[in-house]
DNA sequence: GCCGGGGTTAAACGGATGTTTCAATCGCCT
DNA sequence: AGGCGATTGAAACATCCGTTTAACCCCGGC
């Protein structure tokens, strides 16, 4: 053990030899996957020599799981969410939690870090877990505390699948927007901005959820 | 080339090498990625030698879309989804629609090639094209033919997303079932039948829509 | 001045992987 | 039976990967 460094953001290149790996890893892992990406490569395009990795981190694996944490780091907590209505109704924090939500996922701070996080959740390994707790698990109980305000007659389940509904629709432009845009067209789903997307997820669940009109109908105005 | 054979169904183990060496693939594809799995690990599952692969089918990248193609044509085409309702009310396309894709999300016929697909159209490769133009492009197509009877009064970018929204909701449950059961335990996620998921994503989006009371109402005795 | 240790490097090692070779074997047809 | 193409088998090949080794460099402290 060497070094207990604070960790700064995504080393620009005249960091420490340990920083630019990581951001070198995060990279080719998010590119490739765990086994597709080689210590070799991370090594060139970190300009560091092919030991630095056991050196540093031990093994190939290490370095994984700390490129994991980093790229969670990168791309913001999300227990933070729900700002700007300490006391607000739970309708408007539902709209600042959605509107959060689908900013980050159609676009994030790190496309990068944000690539590396969803490719551990589809396969989650060992380094699952941390993203998971520190990451996933407050937004998935900030949701529930939101939606349990919201709808206090609805069973656990329903409660439940609700929230999947709310998540399902934000996670869709993160993870299916390469199968999207081959089916329709880059051009059609690039020409959706992130603001035309969380207005239509905010409108089609509250529509569904009974505050709002439904998508059918004309627009409101001015509806706040 | 040697053979050209009406490829039947997944090998069942006293079939034709190539098919058992495709049904192997599948599964090793399906569970540890491409790079991750071996050729000599497919070979040793298969009963079949080392070089059979290359024999049969030129190189490992060649047997992966095959082992592709046969998972899509397995996990069955989805433009035979709305066949129930020839002429029947929009609404009533819809639901089935969704009835038919939430099922097949849920438990698919072949757990193994649905892996495979999905992990494929996550990291779009050399076997993408086949698997969308012939399993996803007729599905969204019909879905989006449904939306415009439904919906005609919509803009072609907001019916875009309001499919995304359905979508969205029906592929959460396969493509984020590791990480909802890490976070909610696997016991509450387990219990959500495949009967409550698709009478909840299909009231959802109805209820979205404005074809259906809201979430928050009691729900209807008998609705048809 | 020199010594020592953290950081760095090039080279090599052992193993695994995709692919190839070539002989042996099987099944079928004349 | 005999021949012949299709298939299979074991071994080898070349390459690449993760990891290790040992020497080297640099620099501050006794």
């Amino acid at each position: 053990m060497a070094r207990a460094k604070p960790e700064s953001a995504a080393a620009p290149a005249d960091a420490d030899a340990r920083d630019r790996l990581v951001a070198a890893a995060q990279e080719a892992f998010a590119e490739h996957g765990f086994k597709g990406a080689t210590v070799r490569a991370i090594c060139a395009a970190a300009g560091a020599n092919v030991a630095a990795v056991n050196y540093y981190f031990g093994d190939k694996e290490a370095l994984y799981v700390e490129a994991v944490k980093a790229a969670h780091l990168c791309a913001g907590r999300m227990d933070t969410v729900p700002v700007p209505p300490a006391g607000a109704p739970p309708v408007e924090k539902l709209r600042a939690f959605i509107r959060e939500m689908v900013s980050r996922m159609h676009a994030p701070a790190s496309p990068t870090a944000m690539k590396l996080m969803m490719r551990e959740m589809a396969h989650p390994g060992r380094a699952a877990h941390v993203v998971v707790t520190e990451f996933i698990q407050p937004a998935a109980f900030a949701l529930r505390g939101i939606l349990r305000e919201l709808l206090p007659a609805l069973s656990e389940p329903e409660l439940l699948m609700v929230g999947f509904s709310v998540m399902g629709q934000c996670l869709f432009y993160r993870q299916n927007r390469p199968v999207s845009e081959l089916i329709f067209g880059k051009a059609e789903v690039d020409a959706l901005t992130v603001e035309m997307v969380t207005d239509h997820v905010v409108r089609f669940t509250l529509a569904a959820l009974g505050h709002a009109p439904p998508i059918g109908a004309k627009k409101p105005g001015g509806k706040r």
